[in-house]
This record gives C-alpha cells, sequence and structure tokens, in this order.
DNA sequence: GATATAATTTAGTCATGCCTAAATTAATTT
DNA sequence: AAATTAATTTAGGCATGACTAAATTATATC
C-alpha cells in the first residue's frame, strides 16, 4: 500500500498535468508546500515505484500505474466533497480541506456506498468531474469567464477550490455551478465584469473572474 | 495537535480502564498489536504531556486531559460507526475497523453534522454509550449473558464490538441491541444457552454469550 | 564563450513510531 | 534468602518524510 504522501504527489502530478502544466520538481515542491529536495526525494520513491516517469531534470510524468492511482484518489476526494456538502450540509469552502484528509482513509466499499447514496453523480460541488470506478474522466470544454463578452449569458461550470475565502464570497453571490448568469458589461482596459444573476446585478473582479469556468455561452441582444 | 498513535494509546488506555482492568505496558502493548518496549516510549511521551500518569513499575491512569482526549477519541468513533450503519448501510461487523481510520481525521464540525442526523444518539450500533460533547457518559448497568437462566426474558443491550466474525454471526441472529429474547434453557455443566428470538429456537454456546450483554431481565413462567 | 542566475539533486539531520536485544526491577517459587 | 520467572525499561536501529546547506546542472545574459 501507499503512503499518504505518496498518494498526495500522485494527485497533484496528476492535477497540475491536467492543467497542461509542464510538472517540474519545484512547481510540485510549491503545490505540495515542501521545499524542492523533498520533492526530489519523494520522487526517487515514486520512480522507483513505476509510478512516475522523469529524466534527471526533466519533466515529470505519471506511468498509467500512478494514473490509475492519482484517479482512484481524485474520485474518493470529489465523491467526498459532494458527499459532505450534500447529505452533511458542509459548506462547500470547507468541503476541500476535509475531504484531503478523508480521501486516504475510506475504503472501497464506503466509497461505492457513498457513490450510490449520491445516485452516481459525474461533477463535484466546484463542477470538477468525478472519475468512475474505472478512471475514466468525462471530457469537458469549458470556457474561462475571462473570455466573456457584453450580452452573452452562461452556466457555470466549474471554479477552483483551493481558495476557501474566494468559495465563501461565491456562495454569498450565489456562484455555484449550474447558476446562470449574464454579462451586463466587461469595463475596458481589462477591467470587472458586471453581471446579472436571477435579476441582481453583480460586480465580478478579473481575479476572481479567472477562477470561475462557464458552459452554454450564447449571444444575448 | 497529537499523533494519531498518542490518540489510540489514550483511548486504549480508557477503555481497558472502563472495563476495571488494571492498565500495564504490557497489556497496553498487546491491546495495541505492539511490542511492550514501544509502549513505554509511547507512555513517556504522554507522561511528559501530562496525559497520563505512571509511577515507575506501576500502574497506567489518565490525567483529567487525557480523559478529555480519549473520551473525544471515542466518541467520534462511536458516532461514525452508527454512521456509516444507518446512513450508509455499512454491515456492523465492518463499522468497527472503518471507524478506527475516520476518528481520526474527522473535524468537530462534521463530528457535530453527524451528530444531528443522527438525532443525538446515544449508543453506537453495538450498544456502547455516546460520550455526550462535553465528555459525559451515561452510565449503564447491563448484565453479562452469562448470568440468565432459564425462562428469563431479555433485551440485549451491547455485544462486543471487536471480533468481526461474531458480530457477523450475531447479526445473522439479529441480536442486535434492542432485540428481545427468552431463555428456553441452560444446558447443565457450563453448557449452551437454548434462547427464543421473535419465535425462532437458537442455541448460543458460552463463549459466544459472554460477548452479550442484555437490560430487563425479567423472570418468565 | 564566459558568467550569472535558476532549478535540481545530493548529503546529512531531525522527529515519529515502530522494532529487537539486553539490562533492570518486581514477583514467585522453593 | 536465593533463584527463577515475568514485567518493564533502556539502548540502539530502521523506515518515513520532512528539513537545510552545498553541489551540480541547465538556462539566460552579456
Amino acid at each position: 500500500m501507499l503512503t499518504h504522501a505518496a498518494e498526495d504527489y500522485l494527485k497533484s502530478i496528476y492535477k497540475l498535468q491536467e492543467k497542461g502544466t509542464k510538472v517540474s520538481t519545484g512547481l510540485l515542491a510549491e503545490t505540495l508546500n515542501v521545499k524542492p529536495a523533498s520533492a526530489t526525494g519523494m520522487l526517487k520513491k515514486l520512480k522507483a515505484m513505476k509510478l512516475v516517469c522523469q529524466e534527471r531534470y526533466q519533466e515529470i510524468t505519471l506511468t498509467e500505474a500512478g494514473r490509475v492511482v492519482a484517479l482512484e484518489i481524485i474520485r474518493h476526494h470529489r465523491l467526498l466533497e459532494l458527499y459532505l456538502f450534500k447529505a452533511l450540509g458542509v459548506p462547500w469552502e470547507n468541503v476541500h480541506e476535509e475531504a484531503e484528509k478523508l480521501e486516504h482513509v475510506i475504503s472501497e466499499d464506503v466509497e461505492e456506498r457513498i457513490d450510490a447514496v449520491l445516485g452516481y453523480p459525474t461533477a463535484d460541488p466546484h463542477g470538477a468531474p468525478i472519475p468512475d470506478k474505472n478512471g475514466v474522466v468525462a471530457q469537458t470544454a469549458y470556457i474561462p469567464m475571462t473570455t466573456l463578452r457584453k450580452a452573452q449569458t452562461c452556466v457555470v461550470a466549474e471554479v477552483s477550490d483551493n481558495d476557501s475565502a474566494l468559495l465563501q464570497y461565491l456562495g454569498e453571490l450565489n456562484l455555484y455551478p449550474g447558476t446562470a448568469f449574464r454579462v451586463l458589461d466587461v469595463a475596458p482596459f481589462e477591467g470587472p465584469f458586471t453581471i446579472d444573476i436571477a435579476g441582481h446585478s453583480v460586480v465580478i473582479g478579473r481575479e476572481v473572474a479567472k477562477h470561475i469556468y462557464v458552459a452554454d455561452v450564447q449571444e444575448g441582444k
């Protein structure tokens, strides 16, 4: 069995890779709040276990076996987030942190039961896709909110899950995945967005908009 | 914060103490599947943290602070057992093992939510009392099944939670806490019990009966 | 092409929490 | 009281997974 730390490394590699980022020792270390030297040490072990590929000083990638483990952990994490949110009413800005601890500890049996209770869901509370039992992840083509133009309507598809304060803010605005809104205005020179959510007009800064991804974009009048 | 290992030691000390057993280094080590020398090492640390009292070679007891921690963990454990059983349908012979891992990891917030969802329960699936938020444990006066005599009726109050195979067997017989039964016969020379559960006659050996505690004992005809 | 900077790796340390083997202390037996 | 046995503690080791400091390699600049 793998250690919790090893699972975290694999998960982080997968998530960085998924974003299209080239995964380096330094970036991985930063992501995991660890010094680069510590990451080098763990990578050496993961390479010995044939879970990770890396030529000296080169890009880090997962082997097929490593990918399977990473997806398993991510599946645990996202199912737990959704379960905590829906079944126990944990505020969505807190579910990430809770799931980080639980994901390494639940059995496959409990995972399956949670999956069933939730009705075999496909996305977590932040809109991120939940890999299925075989490690298949639904491909999504979400668009960054920052690319929206005036008068377009859309639906929130996904938001970043790692900033608790930001999530709380978005929650107050009801900007959960599934919420529709319309762009009333985009201020010039990379300025903020003014949007309409269910009749309320709200101003969203660029920095916040970067963390929001949308779907079903349609041209308004 | 305490390590998982330290929490396990405190929990085991409390549970042994509760049973009326004098807690020694060797017994504690055996309980935790650890060598006595390892237990000595951890006890040294727990003593330094003022969570445990022990004179050299003498009995081990918890300080007030140690008792608080132990009860907190036991509360987590028992609430989790009941939650897994009732909310997720985990078979009762498996809930102990699952809860052992989860108990060290859930937040106070999630604990409270679980407590609320369950309606502030007072006993886990094996009948063991759940300490309240302030560490108060309801005192119970359960009687070992082995003391029952012919024709007495009673209700199952509590069963040992540490033997998975035994629990599975008791589950098949429907001997859950709350189930009423009547002693049809007690075979002589420390022999087995023949009992009536909901119209079915079942023979229960002494070894099994030792793990069952009952309440509401009444004399039958 | 030499040099400065950035990234990565190596080497050595530390804290946990377990282990085994040996030494010590306590309890029993004769 | 002496000797045996049992329980406990000490001492020294090992694996994990982090750290710092120093060395190495890669990249960018002049």
